[in-house]
RNA sequence: GUCCCCAUCGUCUAGCCAGGCCCAGGACGCCAGGUUUUCAUCCUGAAAACAGGGGUUCAAAUCCCCUUGGGGACGCCA
């Protein structure tokens, strides 16, 4: 700690972003962040049959998407590379390098050349998982004598090169100092001769991650737990290399609700997804900080500034979370409710572009209006996706609601019910309901609902439509000359003009649909009544 | 099978390292009320846990041991 900290996410572009993988790229951003260090992105891309550019690029746009911004690491899009003097950050653009590394730990005695057909290498495998209960190669190879193992290479005899873990003594072991799980031995006899060099020369895991690491001056390694074992054969690997090694933190694993590691099977992993699906990547975010880390034992709430300033590697729990859903939901839906409108309908723009109620254009154009649509809905939504869905009824033809089964009873309570209605419309000529589109003038919506939050403009003096308080004060009155409890003649209000028994301020609602599509809604719903 | 890790409400967790302030705190969810035209939001309240057993100690959720349970790793994947 005496010198600045440099961390690394080094995911594998196999795949989509995991969600686990993201907390993990978080909390190495977190550290780096807290301590005022370096955060490096590194694409572990080394397994070229599985790698591809389009899990790369889903990677990079899940980290930007987090707001995890790197320090270091592969350019994005139209950026010009700088020398950092660290990298490349793609390991398939340094095999060289490993390969040097490769001979350089031959010449010492720490690797070897193995010769074994994959046919001898599972007897191997039996024989030992018999003998030491670990199914591990037996090291058949080790002993060959240089000059043999040289003159074979030389004569194209297909080979790996493998780690020449160390046998003495007998009982030897390792002790990693892990900053979560703190002091653990590994017997190094239960150690595989681990291979470096894949028989086409292309390297692996092991070998690049920890020359990278060096490379890059890594001070800290933050994984996952299923890498654990993985710390073993890299600090072997560094004690053979005389190389200072970084320390390591290992974090439990995410789980299921099946208290398994984290799959796709129980739940949605791809970070992505979770874009696409319209929440807020700030609650994403604040969400996966609270899996194995806690602010301060009481609040939930808080930002990714405040986790920086709050964040330290001791406050890491030692045991594996289950992701809940459920209260993933809840934080997404105060950081929705907690979104000013403005930037909540920007963000929900594409949504309701892709579900073809209004592109962008049109929202521009009626921006006040969507405000408000959005505005009065707004303690209804988790995520940004959800507000076409909320938003849909105002839509539909006025003549061809949907219309939901609570509603339709709503609406069929009272064999009187169309009388009620006929009256409300009625009302609507009584007092001024701003006209629907396309004659509804933008003055009508420069009025921010609900009421109870400030306009945002000064209205003019010509403003003389009717508010939705003044609206719900008449249909009082009318409930009164009826004869009847307001919520008798709201209930089947509400499902002639939004098909639904629940939703927005029903008065609000009427405000916003205008007089004409009132009208008609109240006129689609009689006719259903007298019909059926 | 072998090795490793973990263990507080259903779930995320605080407390544990530096035993007494803990008949265990917060949050999600659940349940019950309240507010509301409805739904949602919001407010109030309730139920809900130190896995079990041994030690150590005046005192243990906190330290030690065992058991049990759960998880992870054992690839020419990362």
């Amino acid at each position: 700690m005496h010198r600045p900290a440099r961390v690394r996410f080094a995911p594998s572009p196999t795949g989509p972003l995991h969600v686990g993988g993201a907390r993990t790229a978080l909390y190495n951003f977190l550290y780096a962040r807290a301590t005022g260090g370096t955060f490096i992105l590194r694409i572990d891309d080394t397994d070229e049959a599985r790698s591809t550019d389009e899990s790369l690029q889903n990677i990079l746009d899940g980290m930007r998407w987090l707001g995890l911004d790197w320090d270091e690491g592969p350019t994005r899009p139209g950026e010009t590379a700088h020398d950092t003097g660290y990298g490349p950050y793609f390991q398939s653009l340094k095999y060289e390098r490993y390969r040097e590394v490769v001979q350089e730990l031959w010449d010492r005695g720490h690797a070897y050349p193995c010769f074994a057909t994959a046919e001898e290498v599972e007897a191997g495998r039996e024989r030992m998982a018999k003998e030491v209960g670990v199914p591990m190669y037996d090291r058949r190879y080790r002993g060959l004598a240089r000059a043999e193992a040289e003159a074979r290479i030389a004569g194209g005899e297909a080979h790996v090169w493998r780690f020449a873990t160390p046998l003495e003594p007998r009982d030897g072991k390792l002790t990693i100092d892990d900053r979560i799980k703190g002091r653990v031995d590994f017997q190094l006899d239960q150690i595989d001769d681990w291979v470096m060099l894949r028989n086409d020369g292309t390297p692996l895991y092991n070998l690049c991650s920890s020359v990278d690491d060096v490379d890059m001056a890594i001070t800290d390694v933050i994984r996952g737990e299923e890498h654990f074992i993985n710390a073993v054969k890299q600090l072997l690997l560094f004690r053979a290399l005389e190389v200072e090694a970084p320390s390591f933190a290992h974090l439990p694993l995410i789980l299921g609700k099946d208290g398994k590691k984290l799959s796709k099977r129980v739940a949605q992993t791809n970070l992505l997804d979770y874009r696409d699906q319209g929440y807020p990547p700030e609650a994403i975010v604040n969400f996966l900080t609270l899996l194995g880390w806690s602010f301060d034992g009481e609040r939930e709430l808080f930002s990714l500034q405040e986790a920086i300033a709050a964040f330290s590697v001791d406050k890491l729990g030692r045991s594996g979370s289950v992701f809940d859903e459920e209260k993933m939901t809840w934080m997404c839906g105060m950081y929705v409710r907690a979104t000013p409108v403005a930037d909540l309908v920007d963000r929900a723009a594409p949504f309701l572009e892709a579900a073809g109620l209004m592109d962008r254009a049109a929202i521009a154009a009626s921006r006040d209006y969507v405000d408000n649509l959005v505005a009065c809905h707004r303690e209804r939504f988790d995520r940004y996706g959800q507000v076409p869905d909320k938003l849909g009824f105002f839509f539909a033809r006025d003549d061809a609601l949907d219309f939901e089964e609570k509603a339709l009873k709503n609406l069929r309570k009272s064999p009187e019910a169309a009388t009620w209605l006929a009256a409300f419309a009625a009302l609507l000529d009584e007092v001024a309901i701003p006209p629907s589109w396309p004659e509804r003038p933008a003055l009508a919506d420069s009025l921010s609902l609900p009421e109870n939050e400030a306009p945002r403009r000064e209205l003019g003096t010509g403003f003389a439509y009717t508010k939705p308080s003044e609206i719900e004060a008449r249909t009082r009155a009318l409930a009164e000359q009826l004869g009847i409890g307001f919520g008798n003649l709201v209930a089947p209000l509400r499902a002639a003009l939004t098909g639904a028994a629940g939703g927005a301020g029903l008065f609000d609602i009427v405000y916003l649909l205008g007089c004409e599509r009132c009208k008609l809604r109240i006129e689609a719903a009689s006719a259903l009544l007298t019909h059926s």
